[in-house]
DNA sequence: CTGTATATTCAGTCCTTACTGAAGGAATGA
DNA sequence: TCATTCCTTCAGTAAGGACTGAATATACAG
């Protein structure tokens, strides 16, 4: 992984950038796309070479990795530095930095909405109006919890295939 | 709208606060919480002042709703002002958004993996390990296109119905 | 046409986040 | 023990985004 392959450069230049995108550090992300491309687990040295980065950042940029869990630290025979990979089943991964990002971007928000709900005080100016509003959005914050809880119990393979044949939506009430 | 109630206060701060987790910017989540929870148009001098912003940091904040497709202007007799009001169906509003986003955050990963395995030289330094990771990826994303694309061409009823009922998994292959 | 109300644009400033390099700490082997 | 290698922490700086207020543009009423 010494010298990068011009693919190589660009999945993980274009992964950077998305990563913007998605929120997630610029840095984190590309380490993330080496490791993801490296078949062997890479020293930190290595890593701010290939990149051109400070080797602190990439401590910390790893150390984030680690906390998601979508990489880990291995150990070579004969070789006192720290190597690191990365998950390598794509879906797995997905399904780890959702419940990730569930976690902190949806959770607090179904939280507030449960709370607003539960201290409306009806005698409020405009209370029905409002408590109509609050009562939608927290309609979808639990809805999409509930998509969460059902496809975080199936197996990786079993979302695939969903996906590939299509939702079917069954006539009948669930019962 | 001229005052917030505490409760409006609570769910306005948080959206903005969560905004910022989501990638939106505080200000322009700010005011659409505004506009959600207001049962009438408002004029931007009026939001401007209920969220304590600059005049102009409103102007463009609504433009980026506008742009979205979640925000509208509306007249009101007698008013030379444009009003501003919110799309209330929470549902059509998210799937709006994800429309949006998934264009700027999902279609153009998706090409490049496309990209990169039509250009990949199977002759190249371990093309082959390459290829794999490239395509496991690739699938992924093209996995949750064809979820959007199903998705999106059910009305919002029915979604909401799918997930409430729990997806069921045909075991019949589709044919 | 003039004056007023409203909306937009933009240069400068502020604030937050990312990154670096130096310093310190921990582990190992001589 | 000391020297070496590796890792982490942190203060300072750089970069990027967000926000303001002034200037400008636009629309309308008289």
């Amino acid at each position: 992984m010494a010298e990068l392959t011009g693919l190589q450069k660009q999945y993980i230049l274009h992964w950077g950038e998305m990563g913007t995108r998605w929120g997630i550090n610029r840095t984190v992300a590309q380490i993330h796309a080496l490791l993801y491309l490296s078949p062997k687990a890479l020293p930190a040295e290595e890593i701010a070479q290939t990149l051109s980065v400070a080797r602190s950042n990439v401590s910390t940029s790893i150390r984030e990795l680690e906390t998601w869990g979508i990489v880990r630290a291995v150990h070579v025979l004969g070789d006192r530095r720290e190597h690191y990979e990365s998950m390598k089943d794509v879906w797995e991964m997905f399904r780890v930095v959702i419940e990730h990002r569930k976690r902190r971007e949806i959770d607090p928000t179904r939280e507030m909405l449960r709370h607003c709900l539960a201290e409306l005080d009806p005698k409020e100016q405009g209370a029905d109006y409002t408590r109509d509003r609050l009562t939608a959005m927290a309609g979808f914050f639990e809805a999409v919890t509930e998509l969460h809880e059902q496809t975080k119990r199936l197996p990786t393979g079993a979302v695939r295939k969903m996906l590939k044949m299509g939702m079917k939506v069954s006539g009948k009430k669930k019962q």
